[in-house]
DNA sequence: ATAATCATATTGGTTGGACCAATGTACCAT
DNA sequence: ATGGTACATTGGTCCAACCAATATGATTAT
């Protein structure tokens, strides 16, 4: 594709497009690649400390090249599950101990079906830091800040609606919350978190449907909030509706585990 | 160097080395190459939605090949500084809205200097998020995890020891916090922290001397708190302390912003 | 015996160049 | 206008070397 000039480019102009097609995974094969490695790290097929298989043997393995499987690798270092060193080799970690959010990202954004524990975990850190946001933005945001909110929470399609279950809005109502905040860490925290609204809404989505209100009027009430200033009410807000949804999420997961006896395991091989 | 039977590694088996020296930046290209992108997004050398050279000539530019030059990208994309498009480009993001943890994390883990807005966002983050971990901590602790944080508390090194200067003391403590709240998402995100802790670990120790308090007498009390399960006490001692740091570094940093007039932009170029 | 030194095989790090696959552009047919 | 098509450009993958660090074991010095 021969370039001209090509000015700018205003980001993402998605069309009008109504139907709710996945996005097509155009894989990139270190992807891929990582995912196995990953699944075989948290399975316990290889436990923390363990040497892997050198560089030229585990790209075989996995049918790829050294190339593809190095960037792999580099993320999977940036997760803490691995650790790399020249002359030595490629050694397991412990991601109970040593993991970090890159790799729940990770786990989140594709559809890796997560250990219980974990995803009770994820939710109740979803919801405090949730509410710590909102605590903020109710300290600091100014008009303008409230203008923007009150114009993506009125947005809000309707509860149950594809868009809605991406995630995507919830994500997108948050960040411009964070926005508000005034603190640029939060809005990383927001976008670090991002994979987690996609995992979680399709979730709640069953629970939303047949509420007194909906998420939008919902979170209309929650600028309200904001715009008054009283970060006890605001994050109040959020931690109720959370909460609930936790509640009724473990209740469900509880009735569904009893019903299987013994977890699963996510393990490839 | 061949290989035996290699067993285990009991992981980090510091020699006693009583000396404090950097562990030596054994620099892989990719990273620096990683940098000096970074640098270049961050000072707004290249702005949002700016499209950047293709890989070959960006290779060329950095005097490494692009299968390094790759490398640094996947972490690029990763941090939400840049989007690769197979076909298109390499597309540069708006960082202040669509940066992550990793971005900080990165920033926070070379000697980038620190933007002072987003520093005291950290800050902030860090401080709450502490309090947040710390406090549920408080609820779940059973009598092991009070044992093994009393110890960790216990072995901390006095007030100025390099050991401490590190950070790496700070992040095993709150690590060991975090394992304690019994959430694993809240020990990733200390993970996600750990270039946090040796960031501002150095800038505070100045504050620390000739205080009344030593951080582990503070560290010891806090443990207390923790296991009468006092969670707002617990969280208070945090609080307060992190507090106090916060307004003495914001005070040094005023004046010091004044005895300079302007802020220094950190770019390269 | 014990400790320091050295040679070496192994392993990750980097290179250069080739080819595959996706995509924007411009041009053409309808 | 609309839709198709050829093409140049750009990222994605592969391959096959060579460089650099390091664990290991034999050698040598003490």
């Amino acid at each position: 594709m021969p370039r001209k000039k090509t000015s700018e480019q205003p980001a993402s102009a998605y069309p009008p497009s109504v139907l709710a097609l996945r996005p097509v995974p155009k894989n990139r094969i270190s992807e891929d690649a990582l995912a196995q490695l990953v699944d075989m790290i948290v399975s316990g097929e290889v436990k923390p400390g363990e040497r892997l298989p050198g560089e030229r043997e585990l790209a075989q393995s996995l049918s790829i090249t050294r190339t593809s499987l190095r960037e792999a690798l580099r993320r999977l270092e940036n997760m803490g599950l691995a650790a790399v060193r020249q002359g030595d080799g490629i050694y397991v970690k412990d991601f109970r101990r040593e993991a970090n959010l890159d790799f729940i990202n990770f786990q989140a954004g594709r559809g890796a079906e997560l250990e219980p524990q974990l995803l009770l975990g994820m939710d109740e850190a979803r919801r405090l830091m949730s509410a710590m946001v909102v605590s903020l933005a109710a300290r600091r945001a100014d008009a303008s800040d409230i203008k923007e909110l009150r114009r993506v929470a009125g947005e809000c399609p309707p509860d149950g609606s594809p868009e809605l279950l991406s995630g995507k809005w919830d994500y997108d109502f948050y960040l411009t919350i964070a926005l508000a905040s005034k603190n640029r860490a939060f809005v990383c925290l927001i976008n670090t978190m991002k994979g987690m609204f996609a995992t979680f809404r399709p979730m709640y989505s069953h629970l939303d449907e047949g509420r007194r209100e909906s998420i939008k009027d919902l979170n209309l009430r929650l600028v309200d909030a904001i715009e008054s200033g009283d970060e006890r009410a605001a994050s109040a807000i959020v931690e109720e509706r959370m909460r609930q949804d936790m509640e009724d999420l473990a209740k469900r997961a509880q009735s569904s585990e009893k019903r299987k006896g013994k977890t699963r395991k996510a393990g490839a091989k």
